[in-house]
DNA sequence: GCCAACGTTGGC
DNA sequence: GCCAACGTTGGC
């Protein structure tokens, strides 16, 4: 049974563009312990992921990817001359894990974060009232929504 | 660029 | 284990 979650990515550091390009990618960075635990417990292949614009203008859903790789440890958390690096972490306790990703689909149009909160069915989305959480469960309803709204291009 | 929300750190 | 200080996120 797929679940359906949402991604935050601020577009200027990497966007659903970018993704595009690559064809797929490994979510790393995730530095927060919430977040951190859906990548390690929870994140599974065959998951959809829906790809959020954050910090942008105007902020919102861009388009859909798909889970390739469960969590695992993220090696730029061992890699000092990552931005990303914890000397906290060790192979005993990788302490912070990613994920890969692989892209499935770019928007017609991106459904801003308005037009979340306008919809119907959507009002219980995290990323209206936690927005700081950069990865979250969105079920299957809410998942179906934002695909609709995003796929009409509206 | 501002600032509110909120997660993390560290002194006690 | 509390909580104040601090840092970061992210919408506006």
């Amino acid at each position: 049974m797929s679940r359906c979650w949402l991604f935050k990515s601020e577009p200027d550091v990497y966007s659903i563009g970018h993704l595009e390009r690559d064809g797929r990618t490994h979510w790393e960075g995730v530095r927060n312990y919430q977040a951190r635990n859906f990548l390690r417990d929870e994140v599974k292949p065959g998951d959809r992921v829906l790809y959020y614009h954050s910090n942008a203008d105007p902020p919102g859903v861009a388009g859909l990817a798909e889970v390739v790789r469960a969590g695992y440890p993220d090696p730029a958390a061992r890699d000092p001359e990552s931005e990303y690096y914890d000397p906290k972490a060790s192979d005993e306790d990788p302490r912070w894990y990613r994920v890969d990703l692989a892209f499935r689909e770019t928007f017609p149009a991106l459904v801003p974060l308005d037009a979340l909160r306008a919809a119907p069915g959507l009002e219980k989305m995290l990323v209206i009232n936690r927005s700081r959480l950069s990865v979250q469960p969105v079920t299957d309803e809410e998942c179906e929504i934002v695909l609709r709204l995003g796929r009409a291009g509206a």
